[in-house]
DNA sequence: GTCTATAATATGATAGAC
DNA sequence: GTCTATCATATTATAGAC
């Protein structure tokens, strides 16, 4: 019964402790998520990760592989968890236009509910932010290329501002993104420029700040550009 | 009368060739850009600029002191600019304080306008996104650590935002920077994203998508929050 | 200031014992 | 599947000739 490939996180549930595979991906996860792929040597992460130097490239073939990997494991959970709260967001709707309100916050609260409760999103997020500049282009084109998960949140939201053309719907999304980037990635520059006033504590309350932010700007009204 | 140390750029006001070290610092901006600090090597580096490997150390002392440089010739540049166009702003509203739009118009102009016309600071604004990651210590410091060119914006938002407590300001310009940061980053995504329907072709209108999008984030109707 | 040659080290990957 | 030892290579930095 127990076959040699099985996808659930058996060892997880099982009880006790992860296997290499995993013990790797973490502690993969958490380095280049705080010093980007290239700063993160083999060694370090090895050492770090409790297993030996020559682990990752029997279980993964290569650090590129490990990488790219990553990427699918956190993108997996990341979508899954999006897609399900867009799904219910529309139910909720009964089958006609949820609010764009909704919409965003089914972008948005996967990662950062996830994100600081010692879960994995939080340092998938950030990790994609610096990976995506130094990774290998097999990598890259990996992120670029695979945004279906993305196209549905733009089709849903077309539906929900009708008055916007299309392709002001892509631009306000993408700039959506970069919203919750901002959450991954300069938060010590925030902290520093508010004193220590702004910071990541009070989850609800980022919550919301960054869903009324992305909201205003998707129902920003609309003159005609270029 | 030519001291050592001049600071103004005059080698390409007198006319011709660029001296080493800009041409150093050139190359290096546009290489940390596509491919982030650890991954170019000084050997790669030194050859795309056409200079000897031995010259950045001569030159610089070391890669991370180059960086460092780097950082520090795009702060100066782009705070410039954007404290120029907020004082500009002011003037005009007389003393008085300048709409919402006019400064987020100020912050977000330059990176933009010196972007996409071959000039510099679009290439700057990418390298920091990156080398914000993997670059070392000291440079991520100084990134987090000189935020005077923002403060003179949460100033200035503030007094448009009067009904905002200070912490929502911060929040709301840190979620304007990273709209910015979505244009430097993830263009490649976006045109994916829109089956090229959105490209960074038409400065004007990118220009005024962001504005828009920016200011309809600072004037969103604020609800208490944590 | 520029160049070549090279030092000193770190890196990703692999072979082979267990 | 794990470990040690090691290969082949790439890295930053520097010494010293010109």
């Amino acid at each position: 019964m127990k076959a040699g490939a099985d996808i659930a996180a058996e060892t997880e549930a099982a009880g006790g402790r992860q296997d290499t595979k995993e013990v790797i991906l973490d502690a993969a996860e958490k380095l280049f998520a705080e010093k980007s792929y290239s700063a993160v040597s083999l060694r370090e992460l090895t050492q770090a990760a409790g297993v030996n130097l020559a682990a990752v490239n029997y279980h993964f073939g290569s650090k590129d592989a490990l990488l790219i990997a990553l990427f699918r494991r956190g993108a997996i959970e990341l979508n899954r968890a999006r897609a399900r709260l867009l799904r219910e967001a529309e139910e909720r709707a009964g089958g006609g236009t949820p609010p764009v309100r909704d919409i965003v916050a089914a972008l948005v609260l996967p990662a950062i509910r996830y994100s600081f409760t010692s879960n994995r999103l939080a340092l998938y997020n950030q990790f994609v932010a610096f990976a995506r500049g130094d990774g290998p282009a097999e990598a890259r084109e990996m992120l670029d290329k695979e945004v279906g998960h993305l196209q549905r949140f733009a089709l849903s939201l077309a539906r929900a501002l009708p008055h916007l053309p299309q392709h002001e719907v892509y631009w306000r999304l993408h700039f959506a993104m970069g919203v919750q980037h901002s959450l991954y990635t300069d938060m010590k520059r925030l902290e520093t420029l508010s004193g220590g006033l702004c910071q990541l504590d009070d989850l609800e309350a980022v919550t919301a700040r960054v869903i009324d932010y992305v909201t205003a700007g998707l129902e920003a009204p609309f003159t005609a550009k270029g």
